[in-house]
DNA sequence: AATGCACCCAACCGCTCCTCG
DNA sequence: ACGAGGAGCGGTTGGGTGCAT
């Protein structure tokens, strides 16, 4: 594996050789190293007799062939190690390696780039920054969902929960806008973005559970990243606001005071698409990594609940609705 | 069976940091 | 304080591999 040589292209090159190291060399260098250590890594490749540079040769025997580099998967211990730390450190793949035992940062680095960067992205969280994605992509799987959820409820007829959907789905709703805000982040935190109190029709006392309860999306009882936790918050603690009803992870409000009188539903943010091993958590208040804020990650079984979108949801059969592509 | 494609990861490159005279 | 050389680091590359078609 790894590359093939390079061909040579000046009389350096014809001397240095480049490229996968092979058995014969690789024994050599562990001989040498073994019985005299790497010393200056400069001169190690005329002492051993070996075609390379010194460079290479550190390379190789730090990333491959060292006696205390570990082999095999990533534990979810150390799994949960990296993310922890490049939280703190960001790329200092060296320091991170540091603190596990018989990894290289070689071998951190690629495992970053190749599975867990991708995990986190599909979480809906930005692997660099730890939040979640502001960007209307990270929301376009949530958009996708809500389409086809649109689309079956259509199909069944189900026009009383249908009210819900259209209402979300509206040009200049600021349902949808508000729920993107929900599903993105930071500015929600900010009073001006707090106005994502939907106008519906009032309804009646003893109607009100019974309306919130037929409609289907919403998650309770999860840990919720620290973007999806606060707007619900803000209605409940209001005193504009009496609470009337909540199920499955909805709540409803009615004005006390507005004439005329309005009613409110919070919806459940649409949780993130995530790997059932990588449910994030956060006790973050500020949006910020500093100052003693952290962000854990619990594998499935860890007590986190993690979110599990039916497949279904997923089909082919979402149109990306003009609405939706006019807002973005 | 052949081909295409995406993924993985060893190895390279270029830059910065460190040490020493 | 400064410069040169060596070591280390992080980003990137590209060939091997396995899976899908």
């Amino acid at each position: 594996m790894g590359r093939s040589p390079v061909p040579p292209s000046s009389n350096q090159s014809n001397l240095i050789k480049k490229g996968a190291w092979t058995t014969e060399e690789d024994q050599q260098l562990i001989n040498y190293i073994q019985n005299h250590g790497h010393g200056s890594w400069r001169s190690l490749p005329k002492l051993a007799g070996l075609n390379r540079c010194g460079k290479s040769c550190r390379l190789r025997w730090t990333n491959y062939l060292r006696p205390d580099i570990k082999r095999g998967k990533f534990s979810q211990e150390e799994e949960n190690m990296i993310l922890h730390l490049h939280s703190i450190l960001g790329n200092k793949w060296s320091t991170i390696a540091t603190r596990l035992p018989g990894r290289t940062d070689n071998e951190i680095k690629n495992y970053w780039n190749t599975h867990m960067k991708k995990k986190l992205l599909q979480s809906g969280i930005d692997p660099m920054t730890h939040q979640p994605r502001t960007d209307l992509f990270s929301c376009l799987p949530q958009l996708l969902v809500l389409a086809n959820i649109k689309e079956l409820l259509e199909h069944n007829q189900l026009a009383q929960n249908l009210q819900y959907f259209n209402h979300f789905l509206q040009p200049n709703n600021t349902g949808l806008s508000t729920l993107l805000n929900r599903t993105s982040s930071i500015p929600l935190f900010q009073e001006e973005n707090l106005n994502f109190v939907s106008e519906f029709p009032v309804l009646e006392d003893d109607q009100e559970s019974e309306e919130i309860r037929q409609f289907p999306v919403g998650t309770s009882n999860v840990t919720q990243p620290l973007h999806q936790e606060v707007s619900i918050m803000n209605l409940e603690t209001s005193n504009d606001f009496k609470h009337v009803g909540h199920c499955q992870g909805q709540s409803a409000f009615t004005s006390v005071n507005s004439s005329p009188s309005i009613s409110a539903v919070t919806w459940n943010p649409i949780p993130p698409l995530i790997d059932n091993t990588a449910t994030a958590t956060t006790t973050n208040n500020s949006g910020s990594l500093e100052s003693g804020s952290t962000i854990s990650y619990s594998g499935g079984d860890g007590g986190a609940s993690s979110y599990n979108w039916p497949e279904f949801l997923f089909e082919d059969s979402f149109k990306l609705d003009q609405t939706l592509l006019e807002m973005s």
